[in-house]
RNA sequence: GGGCAGUUAGCUCAGUUGGUUGAGCACCGCCCUUACAAGGCGGGGACCACAGGUUCAAGUCCUGUACUGCCCA
């Protein structure tokens, strides 16, 4: 594509580019028919009209990398894309936008309002397919998927009436938790508890026969009027004499029971509770349990009923004040305290919600549970694995789930009730008469199902189930679900559960769930907190593949993802740095892929050793995906590439591509640097394609192609094959050698502030006869790389005067001092790692000289152990006499 | 109240099966060495929260304590 890289790599217009090439070219649709181990993921569909926020931009990146190693690895892979209706939180906004018409739904009616929410979708539901395109996602965008599509739609109403018909699915009267602002029922784990400053008021209920009171505790007066019975504990000394007789309700006078039941906490507030089965979910399970009254004092708005008595009207909060004005008048209040507990919040609108019994339709869920639940682990695999406990517990502790929502944007249930007979007709299509009586008048249920029911048959409503098509029968079932924890419950159990019953198998393989982004100091990011970190405002000035590249090098499993922007920032400099040293290998591969050599014959110490060094990092990055190790994936490509790559091996080489170089190695030296510089970059840009697939992809096509292939999208490429013959660990260490040997020379130059520009001349003595040789082999990248002028390797050396030096694996190093330096410098220098030198060994000794560490550890460590002393010993050894050597010569 | 994480360099985090604690950013020197100053070279900086235990050997395994965060009731 582009013919010479620019001096700084600039995203713009090269994701705007790679986007449109892989999305014209269908270079992600898949099909069931190709070979390949089939290997799918659904999206976590993100609300139609919503937008991207760095939780998606996290779970975005971490699937795409999946999918595009997947891919390297010739599996058949699929990623559905798709988007879910969001149904209370989509109504809330369209009903907003009516509010500044002026309009409410209840004045547009049913059908218009419904339209009107299509409309909205229509305008909106655009924008976060493109920002997920954005993000570089491989997605299938022909198989994109809505849970309010018409396929879709109908995978929802053919499971609820299977459900139904297996009485999984039943209606009834249930208290629920109840959203007075989004007037609709929410299901347990859509209340949210909040810690909140609330009052605890003492309350005396005095005993019917006027011969007493007991005082309860309450956080809710104003449910007083409900109160149907009182409780305390049935070991409760205290309260004992009162079971079984009856006290007042405060203000309103009626006559209940006191009751006993081990589920009331003796420690909290006074040991005795009131009991409102109507208000109040646990009071329901103890009026249920008891034979209680059942009284609703609060409708469904928030004002109390007739049930209220002289509150009858008023709204609760005004209630409450009334009921404690009037019981301190009537002198029944003890006292008040102030306290922290816990108050449930609705999950979209953060309303206080209200215990509210009403007629719901429920999910069974407490039967369908123990097939998910065994399902975990060897079926599916969760990672990381700690959150199995989580899983059991929620299992173990389901409660039936309430799935009717009284909005109107959604599911509507296929349910229909007779005019004529009340006979209740559950069923896909509507009927035209009734079954019972033959009446054509039928109503239909006015309530839509919970949006979460649609989304846990998305693993297989979106590859065409009830159809049983051929993408059901090749990727079903998937081979991971990768989503936030946060949503274990919402989404993966539900999947888990109706994936079991209606596939007979879960619907993935395994479980990858990832943490929250948040901010820098650990904060949830919100906007009302206005910490939040904006991925398209990013991707706008970073580029997309630094954004992925951060999120990826943060992702590590179990922990949570602390944010910030200069993080970004920092690994923009990384993606700059891979662009650099592309512009380099181009610059001296001349546009022509050079000549092919065999890698595992390639003379010349730095190539076998990048090479070698390659192969692990291959081997590595190919396991730490496996293993969804995303961060070791990261760590290990920045390492190679910047420290290894770029630090040494470009370094090395540029000796190599010298015009006249050829002459001694028979011409052959440069382009066999050509060539390993070429192969190894291709190698480097696969691997990490998957993390920066644009920077990858642009500098790809601008390389040069080897004879033969004609492979110009980086995304098709597969994953590199190994190369056990460049496996070379000793030619490896050789290298590693020298390169200490570099080190110690620049550290000598640094410490001593010798500067950069000042040629030295170095005097090496080698330890032996090997070490020599090879420091004349590699003399070049010495004087190159240590800014060498004279370098004599001789293993008889006199040991010059005024020196400074080192030692590095038994090999001797010296440089001669000119008069401008600082020689006390180098005496310090001298005894500062001498210092080292010593605490290292009184280490090393400490472990030698104790019996049974010799004696009981294995004999590989001891010997590794003995080994490193005499290394330690003998670079001391060396040391101390050039010591005393320099400080003689100082004092001459 | 129950459960799950976490506590390692100034900050943010790695640390695979127990066997010399690593990185990025920040900091201090020196350098525009023609891929890259979004850079190069070098350097300083850690009683691995605390207390016990297992072991020849513990950041790593076990028990307890403290603090922090999250989930559930």
């Amino acid at each position: 594509m582009a013919e010479s890289l620019s001096k700084g790599y600039e995203p713009h217009d090269v994701e705007a580019r790679w986007r449109r090439h892989w999305e014209e070219n269908r270079t992600f649709v898949a099909n069931p028919e190709n070979g390949g181990e089939p290997f799918a993921i659904v999206i976590p569909p993100p609300n139609v009209t919503g937008a991207l926020h760095i939780g998606h931009a996290l779970n975005l990146t971490l699937i795409d990398v999946l999918c595009r190693h997947a891919r390297q690895k010739g599996k058949n892979v699929l990623w559905v894309p798709g988007t879910d209706h969001a149904g209370i939180a989509t109504q809330n906004v369209v009903e907003r936008a009516l509010g500044k018409e002026g309009l409410s739904r209840g004045q547009l009616g049913r059908e218009a309002f419904v339209e009107r929410v299509w409309a909205w979708r229509e305008d909106y539901g655009h924008r976060i397919l493109d920002q997920i395109s954005a993000m570089g996602a491989s997605v299938d965008w022909s198989r994109l998927r809505f849970t309010m599509d018409e396929g879709l739609s109908a995978a929802v109403r053919k499971v609820f009436v299977q459900l139904y018909r297996e009485g999984l699915i039943y209606r009834g009267d249930y208290i629920i938790n109840w959203c007075s602002r989004c007037h609709t029922a929410l299901a347990d784990d859509e209340v949210e508890h909040e810690p909140s400053r609330g009052r605890l008021w003492k309350v005396r209920y005095r005993l019917a026969d006027g011969s007493g009171h007991i005082t309860v505790a309450t956080t809710r007066p104003e449910t007083i009027p409900g109160d149907t019975a009182v409780c305390v504990h049935p070991e409760d000394e205290r309260y004992a004499q009162y079971v079984g007789r009856t006290v007042l309700v405060p203000v309103l006078g009626r006559e209940v029971p006191v009751i006993a039941d081990s589920y009331v906490d003796r420690e909290f507030g006074t040991g005795a509770l009131k009991v409102t089965p109507c208000h109040d979910p646990n009071d329901w399970l103890l009026g249920k349990k008891h034979g209680l009254a059942f009284v609703q004092v609060i409708d469904d708005n928030g004002v109390m009923t007739a049930e209220a008595g002289p509150c009858a009207g008023m709204r609760k909060e005004e209630c409450r004040d009334a009921i404690v004005a009037r019981m301190e008048a009537d002198g029944l209040l003890e006292g008040v305290e102030e306290i922290e507990h816990a108050v449930g919040h609705c999950y979209r609108c953060h309303t206080v919600v209200e215990p509210h019994v009403s007629t719901q339709w429920f999910v069974a869920a407490t039967k369908m549970a123990k097939a998910a639940r065994e399902a975990v682990p060897g079926l599916t695999e969760v990672y990381p694995e700690s959150w199995c406990k989580t899983y059991y517990h929620w299992l173990d502790n389901i409660r039936d789930w309430c799935i009717s929502r009284q909005i109107w944007w959604g599911h509507r249930i296929p349910a229909w009730t007779c005019r004529q007979c009340g006979e209740l007709v559950v069923n896909e299509e509507a009927p035209q008469v009734c079954p019972a009586c033959g009446g054509a008048e039928l109503d239909q249920e006015e309530d839509v199902l919970d949006t979460w029911f649609s989304s846990a048959l998305w693993p297989f409503s979106t590859l065409g189930w009830p159809e049983r098509g051929r993408d059901l029968a090749c990727w079903y079932p998937t081979a991971v679900l990768v989503t936030g924890f946060d949503i274990l419950f919402f989404w993966v159990a539900r999947m888990m559960m109706m994936g079991m019953h209606f596939m007979g198998r879960p619907p993935f393989r395994h479980v990858y769930l990832h943490a929250l982004v948040r901010d820098a100091s650990g904060r949830k990011m919100s906007k009302s907190t206005g910490n939040v970190i904006d991925p398209l405002q990013m991707i706008d000035k970073y580029g997309c593949d630094a954004l992925r590249f951060t999120l990826v090098s943060f992702a590590a499993m179990g922990r949570d993802i602390r944010l910030s922007e200069d993080r970004i920032e920092g690994y923009r400099h990384f993606v700059n740095k891979l662009w650099n040293a592309a512009r380099f290998a181009l610059m001296n591969l001349s546009g022509e892929a050079p000549a092919a050599v065999e890698p595992d014959r390639v003379a010349g110490l730095h190539h076998q050793w990048l090479l070698h060094r390659l192969e692990a990092v291959k081997e590595e990055m190919d396991r730490a995906l496996e293993e969804y190790r995303f961060n070791d994936a990261a760590q290990v490509g920045y390492k190679f590439l910047w420290n290894e790559f770029c630090d040494w091996y470009l370094e090395l080489i540029k000796s190599d591509m010298q015009p006249g170089s050829d002459a001694e190695l028979g011409g052959e030296r440069r382009e066999q640097a050509r060539h390993v510089l070429w192969l190894a970059l291709r190698e480097i840009l696969v691997l990490l394609h998957p993390l920066m697939p644009f920077v990858t992809a642009e500098i790809w096509s601008a390389l040069p192609v080897p004879a033969g292939g004609q492979t110009t999208d980086i995304a098709l490429e597969v994953y590199p094959q190994p190369r056990p013959r460049c496996v070379r660990p000793v030619e490896a260490a050789r290298m590693e050698f020298v390169q200490g040997v570099i080190v110690a020379v620049r550290t000598i130059r640094a410490e001593l502030g010798i500067s950069p520009g000042q040629r030295i001349s170095l005097l090496l003595r080698p330890a032996d006869a090997a070490q020599g040789a090879l420091l004349e082999e590699n003399r070049q990248h010495v004087t190159t790389l240590a800014r060498v002028e004279s370098l004599a390797v001789d293993a008889a050396l006199q040991t010059p005067k005024a020196s400074a030096s080192a030692v590095v694996d038994g090999c001797q190093i010296f440089v001669p001092l000119k008069g401008t330096v600082d020689l006390n410098g180098e005496l310090a220098r001298l005894d500062k790692e001498l210092a080292r030198l010593a605490k290292d060994m009184a280490a090393v000794n400490l472990k030698l000289m104790n019996e049974s560490f010799v004696s009981r550890a294995p004999a590989d460590v001891v010997a590794r152990e003995r080994e490193r002393a005499e290394k330690l010993c003998d670079t001391r050894t060396k040391l101390e006499a050039l010591r005393q050597r320099f400080a003689e010569a100082l004092e001459e």
